[in-house]
DNA sequence: AATAATATTAAGGTATACCTTATTATTGGA
DNA sequence: TCCAATAATAAGGTATACCTTAATATTATT
């Protein structure tokens, strides 16, 4: 398998799950940013290794084959992370690119072994969990911020892997685990006011739904 | 970079240093296997690069800049194989292709954290000096065990990186650190009895040769 | 100095993974 | 049902990094 290979399938676990719907050739070109002439010369090899199955004017949908291929990566990006994240001190926004390059490196069993070294972590650094290669890639049901009312208390147990979502969280001294209060919400326009260690700060609606966690 | 032009310039390393009087295109063809052609292609884009000098029917030597380049990979490959080694409990034998793999992955600083978070390690699994970016790699000055005089006592410090003779050297409980005893010298048939935790073992003087110690 | 051995260059080919431009096929909305 | 939007395919091109076969240049040996 090649990195770009495995870069297709990886993008093509999640909408090839049941109900998902499949995904297009035209989002697979947006997506990477490639012409739809390239994606399609993809697919065909793709297709040709049985990782996918392909009918013009289809959706496509990744083979059991493939979502197998694509859960190795997954569950090797995650645990990478985990790695990046609590031995080497990396930001919970920086761990994504590199997990990038090393989830592609997933030779004699260094992955599993990576993984009893880390305790058999059961999430990565944004709470995904780090799923098995024989189930399929569950995500916790969590609640989104921008759902919760006015008043109650979030614990935070996910968030998006985007550097810049990260990031701001950060700056708000969100982390996993922490503790919010929404102190107010202001529906018209779209944004919430919460209080995270006795500070209050304003977060979008759009933000806000990219927080997952539990409310009480 | 590409992997294929950074295993190049690891190659061309060693023989690039002052006396070492360079390498022959044939040597390196001979040495990954491939075609001169191809490799007289890989030099011109090499060289284009600045990262070599060739001069047609002459050795060819990396420049400054080559030679800093290869030290890096060099210092790179051996913290990742202590890595491999100290964490997540492979064997000497087993570090050098995964580290092949690994130490192309040098982004963002994760060599040098990985460096930290082994605490400064000062040698490789197998001897070698794990070397400074601004300083040439140098090889600790050891005896070869087929020059050590029977009866001596012999401490192991450095061996060549080849699995095989790794392997062997497990067998015969031998690591770095072993004290060996010079049992039996057998110059006519070249090879030598010696004494490991008070078990006999033979080894051939060629062999021999690729153990580096101090002897007493 | 001739020649054998070695080194280099030339010319054309392969596979991967991208690209552009252009054409054709299908689907779905007016 | 027509037609525009979308999807797919065709044809030819690029760069990397390999390949083979063949020709030519240089070095070293006799």
């Amino acid at each position: 398998m090649t990195k770009s290979e495995e870069d297709y399938i990886k993008l093509l676990y999640q909408p090839s799950l049941p109900n998902q719907g499949g995904m297009k050739a035209s989002s697979i070109a947006k997506f990477f940013g490639y012409t739809e002439q390239s994606v399609h010369e993809m697919i065909k090899r793709l297709q040709a290794k049985k990782l996918l199955e392909f009918v013009p004017y289809k959706p496509i949908y990744l083979t059991a084959k493939g979502r197998n291929l694509a859960l190795t990566m997954i569950r090797s990006h995650r645990i990478w992370e985990v790695f990046l994240y609590d031995k080497l001190g990396y930001h919970w926004d920086e761990v994504h690119a590199l997990g990038e390059l090393l989830e592609h490196i997933n030779h004699e069993g260094i992955v599993e072994r990576l993984y009893q070294f880390l305790k058999q972590p059961k999430h990565c650094p944004h709470g995904n969990r780090i799923p098995s290669l024989d189930k399929e890639d569950k995500v916790d049901s969590f609640t989104p911020l921008n759902q919760v009312s006015v008043k109650s208390r979030f614990t935070v147990r996910r968030v998006e892997d985007d550097p810049e979502l990260l990031s701001f969280l950060t700056s708000i001294h969100i982390k996993l685990g922490t503790v919010v209060h929404v102190l107010h919400v202001d529906a018209f326009n779209e944004f919430m006011q919460i209080s995270v260690n006795n500070q209050t700060f304003t977060i979008s609606f759009k933000n806000a739904s990219r927080v997952f966690g539990e409310s009480a």
